[in-house]
DNA sequence: AACGGAATATGACAAATATCAATTTGTCCT
DNA sequence: AGGACAAATTGATATTTGTCATATTCCGTT
């Protein structure tokens, strides 16, 4: 049975260059030189696939690299005694990851593939010597950095103020966003996490995480069945979501419930 | 005349140049020149102190330059509709706020001093330029806002798995730390927040906070009379506050109960 | 293909915390 | 200094969500 992901490549397969990646304009800079990419490109190491389960690096592993997804999904968390752990959060293709170790030398979060999963990794101290000349590097990534920030308070609301249905419908919502951003269908997909994984996430109990699933499902909200997802109303999803912080029409932030 | 940090002085009567402002080290990069310390100093703008309840900025203003504290203290906030509001962070003397407005040029959040403030600004398109020449700014800054990442995962392991206990004995662990860290006392201090803005910001009812309050005073934990806390014992509290994210002895990361 | 363990779903119940209400205390303003 | 409003505390009750138990389905492995 084929996945419906419309064309599948087998992206593993293939050297890409940067240019040609579909991360393209994710991963690099705007207004950057054919010279200076081509500087870039050849300190981007392209790990073979890690398949699922696999780990990237691991809590006190020493920071070498920021990694960019360029296919499958990686789950962040923080391990904690006894096999506890907190989920800090999903990468989808064209995400980075890492940018967490910077300061402190050493990744206080473990990064595990939840499916087959490839990925590009900047060395950062060459990144480092490379930004020395080329500044524009350096204001992506603060920028990219800037961004993390914000939706991290954006996931400080969800996790403060919004109840159990709330935060599985901005959660869903915001895979959707993502998804479509990489040209992906924002109503049909996959979910490589585990309900566990979500509910962890969301700081929620697996089981209201179930429930929650089944009532959207049985108000017609959308179709699930175990990891498929279709979503009939993104509009409806978006307003079940709450309120979150978003550009209005104009140059101002607000909070809206549509 | 020199001003001890003990002894109070009208700070905001005096201009005081970067090398000599006590937050110097946590402003400035290490290992910066002479020189080039003056070519930032000559950028960054003291504003004079902002009253009580008076903004630095509000949500959807454009962003033009990002803060430092000097004295005093801010609370940030996403404002939602009918004033309701969520608290995302306060920042204390020597911590910098608006690196989340960065990237998309507008203040996703608003900005509001608890008490009499005083607040460095460096305009960010200054500070662009001159790091054109100095990378050294550029790294600092990656630092700082990977720094403040981190600290955001901390957070929403708190809210995502921690009790109402443990929510308010991790928080004032963390003004302990904080201040200690500033060359003031870790066991005695002024809260200059409302118990409102603390249950806000850690997703708990203000009774809650109230609550943990008088059973923390009754264990004999800490004396707490309004705002002026004395804590008892530290070591105790750091206990209470449960699993959070720390750097081990050695090289690695873990999650320790003390 | 069959087995076994893991993930998911669903129901019954318990517990933590929110909500509501009332009181006290403190602080700001005239 | 007095008065009014805001903040904080405390108690009683409600509600949401977590926990426990059980059933079911799925997936990977032999």
């Amino acid at each position: 049975m084929a996945p419906s992901r419309s064309s599948v490549v087998p992206l593993s397969k293939r050297k890409i260059a940067c240019k040609d990646c579909s991360l393209f304009q994710i991963c690099l800079p705007v207004g950057i030189s054919e010279e200076e990419l081509e500087r870039l490109e050849k300190i981007i190491q392209r790990r073979r696939p890690v398949k699922r389960g696999d780990h990237l690096y691991n809590s006190g592993d020493p920071f070498r690299s920021i990694c960019a997804v360029r296919s499958g999904s990686i789950k962040s968390y923080v391990p904690t005694e006894k096999g506890n752990e907190q989920v800090t959060g999903f990468h989808l293709p064209g995400e980075l990851l890492g940018l967490d170790a910077i300061s402190q030398k050493i990744h206080p979060c473990s990064a595990k593939a939840l499916e087959t999963t490839s990925v590009c990794e900047i060395p950062y101290e060459q990144f480092e010597l490379l930004s020395n000349e080329l500044p524009v590097l350096h204001r992506q990534l603060i920028n990219l950095m800037s961004k993390e920030i914000f939706e991290e308070e954006t996931h400080m609301v969800l996790l403060g103020k919004k109840s159990a249905e709330e935060r599985l419908a901005a959660y869903l919502f915001s895979i959707s966003m993502r998804y479509q951003r990489r040209g992906f269908s924002a109503t049909e997909y996959y979910l490589s996490m585990s309900r566990n994984d979500i509910g962890n996430y969301l700081g929620l109990a697996v089981e209201t995480v179930s429930r929650m699933f089944t009532r959207f499902q049985d108000d017609g909200l959308l179709t699930v069945e175990r990891k498929h997802i279709i979503i009939h109303n993104l509009d409806r999803l978006r307003h079940l979501a709450g309120a979150m912080p978003c550009k209005s029409g104009g140059n101002s932030f607000c909070l809206t419930r549509s």
